[in-house]
DNA sequence: ATGTCCACCGGAGGTGGA
């Protein structure tokens, strides 16, 4: 079964270059981040048209997330537990029934946290521990799950092509590694790093200065697996070549494929 | 030397967010 994320920076300027990626790569399930669109408007039909099934948690104008699956979802829940004050459309789980059994899939888009001296910064370390909170209570089921998206985390220095330019970013600030390591320490799997240990792996390259063409990129986008899930872990790869199409994000589509009957 | 992009509002380009 693969499972695919993607930060596609705005559903509405990026459905051609989505649809050529979903064509191309056909995950089974696609996790999609900063849609920028409310539920209303995002363009599900023609994912639909390539065997979709699409359940959206959206708002105006930003953010917003989005989980595509060939298989049927059962109990989809929007919103990240802990706040209920909480406008902002970021996180959205579902189980999805394959004929192999089921598995829990969430599509996240944490936080920037710039610039760190506003209340921007406190939000993402709150936003961190509610899911370090969540994730918790999901490991008290021992099943397979896997928490996927836009982490705005760089963990460590090999994440980042110049780390130095990091220092003091809101992505790479000791509180926000810090946060970052204690989800892993739950006992959860960073995929990528299960597979490949070697750096110049990234996942985010900016727009401006000609990041992408220097390879001046970042890894923040993550998939963490429950231990039920990293048990059959057969690959994690990142789709790079898509940030060198016509219209790309700046983030490109990282994914896994586990073991088990799609 | 930010050298960029997206969405909103409103009906041209400024603004917020990244």
């Amino acid at each position: 079964m693969k499972i695919a994320t993607w930060n596609i920076n705005g559903v509405k300027a990026r459905i051609d270059t989505a649809l050529a990626w979903l064509k191309e790569a056909e995950p089974d399930v696609a996790c999609f981040q900063e849609i920028k669109s409310i539920d209303e408007n995002f363009p599900a039909e023609p994912f639909r048209e390539l065997g979709y099934n699409v359940e959206t948690h959206g708002q105006k104008g930003f953010n917003g997330v989005a989980l595509l699956s060939k298989h049927p979802f059962d109990e989809v829940t929007a919103r990240l537990p802990g706040d209920a004050e909480d406008e902002q459309a970021r996180y959205l789980e579902g189980v999805i029934c394959a004929p192999c059994g089921t598995i829990r899939i969430a599509t996240l888009y944490l936080p920037n946290g710039n610039p760190v001296d506003s209340p921007k910064f406190g939000y993402k370390l709150a936003w961190m521990e509610r899911l370090e909170k969540h994730a918790r209570k999901l490991l008290e089921e021992e099943e397979p799950f896997v928490l996927a998206g836009d982490y705005n985390v760089i963990p460590e220095p090999e994440d980042a092509r110049h780390p130095d330019a990091w220092a003091g970013d809101a992505l790479f600030r000791p509180e926000s590694r810090s946060a970052f390591r204690a989800l892993k320490n739950l006992g959860l799997t960073d995929a990528l790093r299960a597979c490949h240990g070697e750096s110049d792996r990234y996942t985010f390259w900016d727009y401006q200065a000609g990041a992408w063409q220097k390879n001046n990129g970042i890894r923040i986008d993550h998939l963490l697996l429950s231990p039920q899930a990293a048990d059959r872990l057969r690959a994690c790869e990142i789709d790079s070549h898509v940030r060198g199409w016509e219209k790309p994000s700046d983030h490109v589509p990282i994914w896994i494929d586990l073991d088990v009957e799609a």
